[in-house]
DNA sequence: GCATTTGCCTAATACCTTTAGGCAAATTAC
DNA sequence: GTAATTTGCCTAAAGGTATTAGGCAAATGC
């Protein structure tokens, strides 16, 4: 009986692509053993369980995220750091729906502060820089950050703003465009 | 043997309280049946399968959110309306995180369309007769509106602000100033 | 009151999760 | 190089959820 050279890791990267292709909620422990062509019982010498599976596809994702959000703001700053930070959020859940949606699924607070999730708060400061907040305002410019990013993206990619113009490319770069000078601008309580 | 007085209408009740105590994602059948204390089977008389259940509750929420952001809408203008209906989103995810989770559901076009939704759209556009838009911009601050909503709720419940200072609930009223200070300004391309 | 409809039941199938225990392949020790 | 040990995948089994088919009794209509 030849071993299938089953890990950890080669489970959570096929479960990520798994994911994407039938997405995150899908993602179930016999359809990764099928996909592997072994008994589901297998993966168990591997995986805790089922919710192992999910954490650690949400954690690669978040890797991920925060690995091409670093690439994007190197040598970036002000409007064109935002804009290019923002892309890599929108462009990956496009690419990568079902690991866009494990980065999205809440995680125990020790695993939380473990995960790459801490770099991205980061990276938004950073981008903050370019701009002339101090706090607690520039706590408030992060949580609105995020808050636009993710929530146009899930919003896009619930068909939200299909089927009705102007189209969401369009939209995106306005809400950018709007971002920047909100930032430039930021009012005073 | 006693009927139990099942309808889809009292079963949709019934699951959105489910989903509020125990999420959205653990509504199931199964549940639902032990809550009334009938077999499982008896449900599929009045639900046509489990995703049927997860969409009556999705438009339930549509349906209750619309209705209390109506209330709230009425009588208000400019920055308190904007306030207002804001408002009545977080609340609601805060009292209702179940149903809110569940307003959230992909929902196939045709229910969409004749969802609460549509509803929905009419009152951000509503609140923007406060400001001074035209189209395209109008479309472009309404998705804006949407996302900021949804994704600051959205982190929010899923604790992304918990165990940082400022509190989320300043956070919010600075988000809220910041989009109204947006609006009134809103960048030409 | 009887016929019909309706509502809930039992039974059965199928899939997913998880644990326990076994055997063979790979690794290590000598 | 073989023996001992570890490791990896297997079979088996139990329990939960979804869904369909067919049956009997309660409610409803006339």
């Amino acid at each position: 009986m030849v071993r299938a050279g089953l890990n950890a890791e080669r489970l959570t990267q096929a479960g990520a692509e798994l994911a994407d292709e039938v997405g995150f909620d899908q993602v179930t422990v016999s359809a990764l053993a099928r996909r592997f062509d072994v008994k589901v019982a297998s993966l168990y010498s591997h995986l805790k369980n089922s919710d192992d599976l999910k954490t650690r596809i949400a954690l690669l994702a978040l890797d991920e995220l925060a690995e091409q959000g670093a690439a994007a703001l190197a040598g970036r700053a002000g409007k064109d750091a935002l804009t290019a930070f923002a892309n890599v959020y929108r462009d990956y859940a496009r690419e990568h729906p079902g690991r866009y949606a494990a980065a999205q699924l809440r995680l125990d607070p020790e695993t939380a502060a473990a995960s790459a999730g801490v770099k991205h708060a980061r990276m938004m400061r950073a981008i903050l820089r370019g701009y002339d907040l101090t706090e607690p305002d520039q706590t408030h410019a992060v949580r609105m950050l995020g808050s636009v990013f993710h929530g146009y993206v899930s919003l896009e990619m619930g068909g939200g703003f299909s089927h009705s113009a102007p189209d969401s490319q369009e939209s995106w770069s306005r809400v950018l465009d709007a971002l920047d000078a909100l930032l430039r601008n930021w009012p005073a309580p």
